[in-house]
DNA sequence: TGACGTCAAGATCCG
DNA sequence: CGGATCTTGACGTCA
């Protein structure tokens, strides 16, 4: 099994995407963005080969409107030489990509057009998967589209579509159920009929079951009869319901019992499963960290770095737990770790303690920083415990400090992201 | 016509 | 002027 996130990470200071709007996408504003991006994604490539994330996404938006305004650009022979070496990175270090074009790409629209927008973007997502020269291991993810009211005739007109598209995106397409239109069931039954793979969304099967007496172990056997060897691995999304938001809205982050509670239940070899979360690679080292065979102390380690100081904010009790759990450098302790990770941020906020967390971080500036910096953050912390600043204004000066000082430490804490 | 989802750009407001 | 906060954009479907 390998574990990964979608697109971007979190607390990793490069990575940022950049796009414009059309009204100001110039073809050179196009092919520098395209460059930018490029160096961000090698960014997250090197974060994933050292946090031992095999799976990643690509985003659909590594080049704005590489679809549309941007195919014609060269911005693959401008770059050339920021994607050999992100190919390079990839392959040596047998990571496995993937790109998803979101709801808006419908192959199976009655409007021509939408379909011959939806064939323009699977050709630009394949070619930036072919320039990286992957195989067919490296798919690109859809879904079946809209019903219209009639879903055999809309399954008929994805048949068709599907049957002319080239070889170069059909060799990586696969197909997922969706939370509104398509179910597991459907998906597998065109599946069958194309000869193409069924990739299975737990959430989506879970807000728009095919039979809610099947198990999610259940779909993953059929979806796995639709994966051909050249295919690789099978591959499934995986996400938990936010329990707040609107039904299907992804969580913020993995809670680590029910996932592992999922693995479990799923027999034989589990397959690669991409996490949709909204704290991306943060839920995805902790839940790699928790299903590996061998403990991994050191990364264990760079783990308590990045959690601390939210842990000190929250759970003075657990920030000193955890600190005596890591001096025992035998045995795996990655779940219990994260079981108290999770417990002491699912505290209150509590003045006193967020104080405490906030002049361990100021403790990193108190020399550097100058006098007027001093009575920013006096000014924002002291508004703050007299209840005039919420918490959040207070942490973003010490996060531009972070970054005006180069506090690489804390740059990739987890204390300043959601 | 607006909701849906997503994230950064772009616009505007504030001290 | 910089920083914070709001609105817009880009996409297609469907009520």
């Amino acid at each position: 099994m390998r574990i990964g996130y979608a697109c971007l990470a979190v607390a990793l200071d490069g990575a940022q995407l950049k796009t414009c709007t059309l009204k100001t996408a110039t073809p050179e504003r196009l092919l520098s963005l395209a460059g930018e991006n490029f160096a961000a994604l090698e960014r997250m490539i090197d974060y994933n080969i050292a946090n031992h994330i095999p799976l990643y996404r690509i985003s659909s938006d590594i080049v704005p409107f590489g679809s549309s305004r941007a195919s014609a650009l060269p911005w693959d022979s401008l770059h050339s030489g920021s994607l050999s070496s992100i190919a390079t990175k990839i392959k040596q270090s047998n990571m496995r990509v993937s790109m998803h074009p979101g709801q808006y790409t419908v192959l199976n629209s009655p409007d021509a057009s939408v379909v011959q927008r939806a064939i323009d973007d699977l050709s630009y997502h394949a070619t930036f998967l072919d320039l990286l020269s992957l195989d067919a291991t490296h798919k690109i993810i859809l879904h079946v589209g809209g019903k219209y009211g009639d879903s055999t005739t809309a399954r008929k007109r994805f048949e068709s579509v599907y049957r002319d598209l080239p070889a170069s995106i059909t060799k990586r397409l696969i197909l997922e159920n969706d939370g509104t239109v398509f179910n597991i069931a459907e998906v597998l039954e065109l599946c069958h009929t194309i000869g193409a793979p069924a990739i299975y969304d737990n959430l989506h099967n879970a807000i728009n079951p095919a039979d809610a007496a099947k198990s999610d172990a259940y779909w993953i056997a059929l979806c796995r009869a639709t994966w051909r060897d050249t295919d690789g691995a099978q591959k499934t999304h995986y996400s938990q319901q936010h329990p707040v938001k609107t039904r299907g809205a992804h969580s913020d982050s993995i809670a680590i019992e029910p996932f592992l509670d999922y693995c479990h239940s799923l027999p034989g070899e589990l397959p690669d499963m991409m996490l949709e979360v909204k704290d991306k690679n943060r839920s995805a080292v902790k839940c790699v960290l928790c299903t590996m065979e061998k403990p991994n102390q050191h990364l264990l380690e760079t783990e308590w770095g990045r959690y601390k100081y939210s842990v000190l904010e929250r759970s003075p009790a657990d920030y000193q737990a955890l600190r005596a759990l890591l001096k025992d450098k035998a045995g795996n302790h990655a779940l219990v770790f994260y079981q108290t990770v999770e417990r002491a941020l699912a505290q209150p906020e509590d003045k006193g303690r967020a104080l405490n967390a906030l002049e361990h971080v100021w403790g990193y500036f108190s020399d550097c920083a100058t006098p007027a910096e001093a009575r920013k953050y006096q000014t924002l912390r002291d508004g703050y415990l007299r209840g005039e600043y919420p918490l959040e204004k207070v942490k973003r000066l010490l996060y531009r400090l972070s970054l005006n000082y180069k506090q690489d430490y804390l740059l990739g804490s987890y204390y300043f992201t959601v």
